[in-house]
DNA sequence: TCGATTAGGTTGACATGTCAACCATAAATA
DNA sequence: TATTTATGGTTGACATGTCAACCTAATCGA
């Protein structure tokens, strides 16, 4: 079905991302203490909430599905990283960062950082970054939703 | 440290990594039951050992440490894909593909490379193609092993 | 207004991974 | 030869993910 070279590129691929991607979580977690997902929610949080959002809408930020996120927040609550209210107006919970949250996220920052420029960027041609932009573009998600809010 | 636009390629580049990979694996474990870690693990039996390989081979050839693969094989030996035997020679473990398994392989082959196709090579431009292949050349890793023969 | 859906979350069971400890055998070295 | 050390694997505890079932509070339609 597909060729010998066409099968290397897969794997090629696969394994560069794995190779990168690995040495820059190992950094984090070593460093840090923080998992990828730790470090998504308490960078969320702290970015687009001000310290605190919605579960749902940290679930759709993330990318990640109701439970694996609920999980996941239970975990870090009990390491002390976030806490979760009911919301007041509606019902849904609220995520906030703690303030022990909050300084590993701040003490978090500058590894991570240095960790991606060290193990991707400085790799990085302009051709490689134009490819990868453009890849993604092709291969975005088809969101022309089905029907949502089409006039039936 | 790094500016919003380094970001922003890193986060493009793992979300459309994931976003490929993830459709990849659907499809493959939809149609064939089968993991990306149990079909990787059947192609080497097959392709590298003509059904049979030391199970240290296996893990080096997959880039998994011998713990994973253990606990990897045992699952799969329940499920009747492969099975395993002392070496007669040499202390180690013979790993080896069930008819069973060689059958699912065969069935899964097509439907894997039709994945790959599909959610990936079809998407590939000949410039994506050198990007990838170079940056997987220039983040390879180092290999001048830390002095395992050095000269004391 | 009442029943059916949907939205927002939680939970438990189970699959998958990681880590450190362990065990036995082979090889190297004192 | 006796003692280390390296090799090849297993195991158990625990972290992380997925899936389906469940619960409750809106919301929608008849």
């Amino acid at each position: 079905m597909i060729s010998e070279e066409e099968m290397q590129i897969w794997h090629i691929w696969k394994s560069s991302y794995k190779n990168i991607f690995g040495r820059v979580v190992k950094d984090m977690s070593e460093q840090t203490g923080l998992s990828e997902g730790d470090f998504g929610i308490l960078d969320r949080l702290d970015l687009y909430g001000k310290g605190k959002l919605r579960q749902q809408e940290l679930a759709v930020s993330m990318d990640w599905t109701k439970s694996r996120l609920s999980h996941h927040l239970t975990r870090m609550e009990k390491r002390g990283l976030v806490s979760r209210e009911p919301l007041e107006t509606e019902r849904g919970v609220q995520v906030i960062i703690t303030s022990f949250g909050k300084t590993t996220l701040d003490d978090a920052r500058p590894v991570v950082s240095m960790a991606i420029r060290k193990h991707f960027l400085d790799f990085l041609t302009e051709q490689d970054i134009e490819s990868i932009t453009k890849l993604a573009e092709r291969t975005k998600t088809n969101s022309s939703s089905p029907c949502k809010n089409s006039p039936s």
